[in-house]
DNA sequence: TTGACGCCCATAAACCCCCATGTTATCCCA
DNA sequence: TGGGATAACATGGGGGTTTATGGGCGTCAA
């Protein structure tokens, strides 16, 4: 398995580390990722976590803009400057910085969530939150589309 | 790592110096830069700093316009005459220099975003209040082209 | 001589390596 | 099928190293 999958809570400790979910340490090595880079996920209190390769997208995306005008440059303070690293120290835990506290809302507990590509970290609380509204949305499109495939 | 990445707030001391984050020390190395080259940005109240190849960048820049205009002959003189060098001591500190508090407004410390190939200071208030700006814009960027690179 | 600047060192805090412990899941065998 | 052995993992903490920061002192130039 390859692909970052499945959601689980980890505590922090007094030293601000938490354990990466051993599953997804696997895939970090299997991708062969030296280093992990957390973005600020634009509008959500979630940081986006991935190799390098989660900056190649936003790089490939800002170089197809001229790079004097205003986009450009919003992009590439969004993805060069909004995120941090996070480096796995050899038990496989991250520490929990300040810059992402801030930003996610995370206190005692670290709820991982896998995308595939990439993964999130949450505050727990409100990645619950987030999900039931997820649901929702999803629920309301099927309805929207006239029902679909049963159960 | 070769790439100017992420932010981070640092004191400056009573005698004006503050340390660039050991992260980009080590990206100045790698990238053999023997100086480094800060230069007013055109549209904000930061500094761009980096190798000679910052210049190369500005110029480009500059060749866009006609070189009959005022614009070109006013932006060669901004980003010639009215950048500095900033040498790194031997423990990795610059010195904060006046031209430079008066451009960004820095007092007591000095906010280092990292921007790819080149990284910037600002002051962190005002750091603070382009990123809220910038990922408002961004995501008004997305909304309307329907949903836009992530997600 | 004074002030800016470079070089040196001291110290506290942050960070990273290593090992220990407890808990959970898995497996094996009676 | 139950129960104990084993392995995998999350978590806690000791201690060395790196980093940020503060300050002393000599040099050079105005």
């Amino acid at each position: 398995m390859d692909r970052f999958l499945s959601s689980s809570v980890n505590r922090i400790d007094a030293k601000g580390r938490v354990s990466v979910p051993a599953h997804f340490r696997s895939v970090v090595q299997k991708r062969g990722y030296l280093e992990l880079y957390a973005l600020r996920c634009l509008d959500q209190p979630a940081m986006d976590v991935g190799g390098l390769d989660l900056l190649d997208r936003y790089e490939q995306r800002i170089a197809q803009e001229d790079p004097f005008q205003q986009a450009a440059d919003d992009m590439s303070f969004f993805c060069h400057g909004d995120g941090s690293f996070l480096k796995l120290d050899q038990d496989g835990r991250i520490t929990v910085t300040d810059f992402i506290r801030e930003h996610t809302g995370i206190g005692q507990e670290v709820a991982f969530v896998g995308r595939g590509q990439f993964f999130q970290i949450w505050e727990p609380d409100r990645l619950a939150g987030h999900g039931a509204k997820v649901r929702e949305r999803l629920l309301m499109l099927r309805q929207a589309s006239g029902g679909g495939p049963s159960r």
